[in-house]
DNA sequence: AACTATTAATAAAT
DNA sequence: TATTTATTAATAGTT
């Protein structure tokens, strides 16, 4: 170093990216995978878990974890469906069933981030009231003419119809479960948890009721 | 807070234990969870690797976390074995292997961890060169008489003999893999590794050769 | 669900 | 591959 420090210590990566070299690749896979075996370990001891970790690494080598073991989880999961006799097959179903609740859970989160969208226009508009120059999505709602809160409004209701395709397409496309890594919605579309109390309405119906967003929020 | 703070922020927490409550386990499920998701999340963009992940809560609930999805993931995992007709089993064959292999990832850093004990126990001598009240241990080897070295080499004999002991009770005991959470051998004895390279010869010949430690590194 | 003060993980370099 | 820093990231306790 030219600086005075040892190193540079730890420098952030865009963790959206793909790493560039396969050197990159490697070291990340072997420091990441202990810190991730780690993680799981912790959550067994601390919450008394079952769990069990399948990975493929960057060249293709097949690693392990589970907790207490591989066997007894699978056996879990084959339990939730247990009318079958395909096991194989059961698995899927029970992890597809999974799937569907967690973007049910997906969905409430975008919600929950489409409000915070909505309280931060609202405090931007605050900031700068010059009404001249001032994009149609910063303003108050209470002073838009009813012109701009027709545009506003449609504005938010295709926000909202985007985001419902991109949930209908995740629950489509089986072969990428809500896993592109540049996906705008989310730095974080991995995610997905599990809800055993049925479908969310939303999902289930596959029409959204773009009537009910919630205008008054914008204040 | 009676303190100036706003609060006390992040405390440590024994991870090696339990949480009590079942109140603290949940929450601390519900956070952590989403933590391991985003790890495992990370690790698949940043290597390109595939992954699925198994849990139940601590009340019972079934989670899932794939890429590209379980059914890819599995379906890797039965190739490994594609000579048997039962599926399901080989799964389980498949872990098993892995586990061994892991295992002997495992013996070779206990290998290392009982270099590093030999070279503390170096450097401590080297600090306190009175003769008398040293313990054994703690001498430099070459100041050593041969009765003294005869004990020497018994204990750390012994020693290898622990460890070796514990890594196949570790593979017999297939209900608790390599957990238990006060194992005085590593605080992460969770965290195996897989290696197709084949069975350590330690494991594999289940002899393990005392004579095979390095005494050279002790200097 | 948010917030902070901390602890823990890790990117880069060795 | 293991260690060492200087950083960034995760999270325990609290509201």
């Amino acid at each position: 170093m030219t600086d005075n420090k040892q190193t540079r210590g730890r420098q952030r990566i865009d963790t959206s990216k793909r790493r560039e070299s396969e050197e990159d690749r490697l070291i990340t896979f072997s420091k990441r995978r202990v810190g991730l075996y780690k993680k799981a370990s912790e959550l067994c001891t601390l919450c008394g878990t079952e769990l069990a970790i399948l990975i493929f690494s960057p060249s293709g080598k097949p690693f392990s974890f589970a907790h207490p073991n591989i066997e007894v989880i699978a056996k879990r999961f084959l339990k939730l469906k247990p009318q079958s006799n395909d096991e194989t097959k059961d698995i899927m179903d029970a992890c597809l069933q999974n799937r569907i609740n967690e973007l049910n859970e997906r969905l409430t989160q975008l919600s929950i981030e489409v409000e915070a969208e909505k309280e931060r226009g609202r405090k931007l508009a605050q900031m700068d009231r010059t009404p001249q120059n001032k994009p149609l999505c910063n303003q108050n709602i209470n002073e838009l003419g009813d012109d701009d809160a027709q545009r506003l409004k449609a504005w938010l209701l295709e926000l909202q119809v985007r985001i419902n395709n991109r949930l209908e397409e995740l629950v489509a496309n089986s072969t990428h479960v809500a896993c592109s890594p540049t996906d705008p919605l989310h730095p974080n579309v991995f995610s997905l948890s599990y809800d055993y109390e049925g479908l969310h309405p939303n999902v289930a119906s596959s029409s959204y009721d773009h009537e009910g967003m919630n205008f008054k929020n914008l204040r």
